[in-house]
RNA sequence: GCUUCUUUAGCUCAGUUGGUUAGAGCGCCGGACUGUUAAUCCGUAGGUCCUAGGUUCGAGCCCUAGAAGAAGCGCCA
């Protein structure tokens, strides 16, 4: 291949009067002169000078939109006022044609649900290249932050035997043929005969066996997919997600809580700080979008200015019943305006969590110290015994985002639980062996990575923040 | 799983009380254009009105069933 300049580098430091190559994608085709060319390595695109002395006209009725193209030339200043530089082309080569007459998309606003169709074609269109940016970004802030802080990333794995997780309806895996499985005496699948020599599943949750990590590592974080069968019909969840689950010895749902708070504001400042034009677009993008909305309906502030809000100011903090207590003396509580009840020992629902983060608090905020019959089983039991050392960080439009808690390393607590809460114990002894056998206090949390992106990039549907979203009824691609 | 809404040209939509040949903008295609910034201007083509059944002299419009998509809820991350 001919060497070729990335149109990132061409921008950032221009070569005035060097010969390049550019190579990459037609954005826009303006008066039969100026591409738009756009190779992903950067939100912007470079603007190429199509001289019809020096291209012939076949060559030009080739550059359509989102055709593929090879462009040699002078790197000079624009004449135009748009951009700095601009190339003007000696030669150009068609790398891949593109028939316009056939191609779905087109060189203008176009909706979300009709680009999901598309999502081969999507990531060329300026807002999802902005969107897989960031969500690159994100992950390599995740890693480097854990990295950078002496945390162990911890491969656990993706096929599990046990469906104890306590997370949700599982997939189960499985190489028999649907209608020709092995049965016992009494009828039932004999997965004594399947691959593994038992039922197995994908799993729901790292954290049992981050836990592991933990106790032996100090501390640990896992960052991969989760699978959820539950039939969730919401722009907030997905089939096939992924998570972000660190795991910390020695220390306490404050602790727990601490880490969740800066984790997160790393992670913001860091695509802040890195992309902040891909930022700049999404911000725009969402601005223009609102412009035909109620005033009630729009954000309180821009995407940025959020982002910058919640990095500069210290997330709420507090418990489950001081939860309530605001909600009970809160006007819609008292003018009957929420559906569901408020009283201690009800899970909060969506519209109070909203109504406490975006009119109350109008920041992020922790809420822990949860009553116990509504959480899971592992979350240590506090002094009162009648909550756990539980913890959710709710942000504004999105919900929850974090769930985490502080893990019962008391054996006979831990066990008293899992009967309560009818989680086998046979099927658990390695989990129940963590407390007989060197056991610590440690806490963790679990992150929704497509979550934190929906947040950071505004987008208002968690199915256009993955490539290729699975949900009920749907796995395209 | 529940509630509500949507489905008409490639895309986004309009379509009056049920009435002849279903419209617009954008895109595509063809043409013009040597400084454009979603370029602009001129012109052509383009339709199984989501599917099946029904009511009616007559259905894009009314009825029944189904499909797909979206928003909200529940479950959660």
């Amino acid at each position: 291949m001919g060497k070729r300049t990335e149109i990132v580098d061409v921008l950032k430091t221009p070569q005035i009067g060097a010969t390049i190559t550019v190579k990459g994608w037609v954005r826009a085709f303006r008066s039969n002169r100026f591409v738009a060319l756009n190779d992903g390595s950067t939100f912007n695109t470079v603007q190429v000078v199509i001289d019809p002395d020096k291209i012939d006209e076949a060559t030009i009725k080739r550059i359509g939109f989102h055709a593929c193209i090879a462009a040699t030339g002078e790197l000079v200043e624009s004449k135009g006022a748009g951009q700095a530089v601009e190339l003007m082309a000696d030669t150009v080569e068609i790398l891949g044609d593109t028939d316009g007459s056939a191609y779905p998309l087109q060189a203008k606003k176009q909706t979300m649900e009709f680009l999901r169709e598309k999502a081969h074609f999507r990531m060329r269109t300026n807002t999802f290249s902005a969107v897989f940016r960031i969500r690159h970004g994100v992950a390599f802030a995740i890693n480097k932050y854990f990295n950078d802080k002496g945390y162990y990333y911890m491969h656990t794995p993706i096929i599990t035997g046990s469906d104890a997780e306590g997370a949700g309806e599982m997939f189960r895996i499985t190489t028999f043929e649907p209608n020709n499985a092995p049965t016992t005496e009494d009828g039932s699948i004999d997965y004594s005969q399947d691959f593994f020599g038992k039922a197995t599943n994908i799993t729901v949750s790292g954290q049992l066996q981050a836990e592991i990590g933990a106790l032996s590592l100090g501390k640990v974080y896992t960052f991969g997919p989760t699978f959820r069968a539950e039939k969730s019909n919401t722009s907030r969840h997905l089939a096939e997600f992924w998570m972000i689950e660190p795991e910390i010895a020695f220390a306490d749902i404050y602790d727990d809580m601490d880490l969740a708070e800066d984790f997160s504001k790393y992670i913001i400042n860091y695509i802040l700080e890195n992309y902040p034009d891909d930022l700049a677009f999404l911000d725009k993008r969402i601005q223009d979008v609102e412009k035909n909305m109620k005033k009630e309906l729009r954000r309180p502030m821009s995407l940025i200015d959020t982002l910058k809000f919640v990095i500069d100011n210290d997330f709420a903090r507090i418990t489950y019943t001081e939860a309530i207590d605001i909600l009970k003396r809160s006007k819609p509580y008292k003018k009957g305006k929420f559906e569901f009840p408020v009283d201690w020992g009800i899970d909060l629902q969506a519209e109070h969590e909203r109504w406490l983060v975006e009119k109350h608090f109008k920041k992020p905020v922790i809420v822990r110290d949860y009553p116990k019959d509504i959480k899971a089983f592992y979350m240590r039991m506090n002094d009162d015994e009648k909550t756990v050392a539980a913890m959710d960080v709710l942000f504004p439009g999105i919900g929850e985002v974090i769930g985490g808690s502080q893990r019962e390393e008391r054996l006979e607590k831990l066990r008293k639980r899992m009967q309560e809460m009818n989680v086998h114990e046979d099927e658990l002894q390695w989990y129940l062996d963590l407390r007989r056998f060197g056991g610590a206090p440690h806490a963790g949390f679990g992150l929704g990575f497509e979550r934190i992106i929906l947040f950071i990039t505004g987008m208002a549907n968690i199915r256009d923040v993955i490539p290729f979203p699975r949900t009920p009824g749907n796995a395209e691609f």
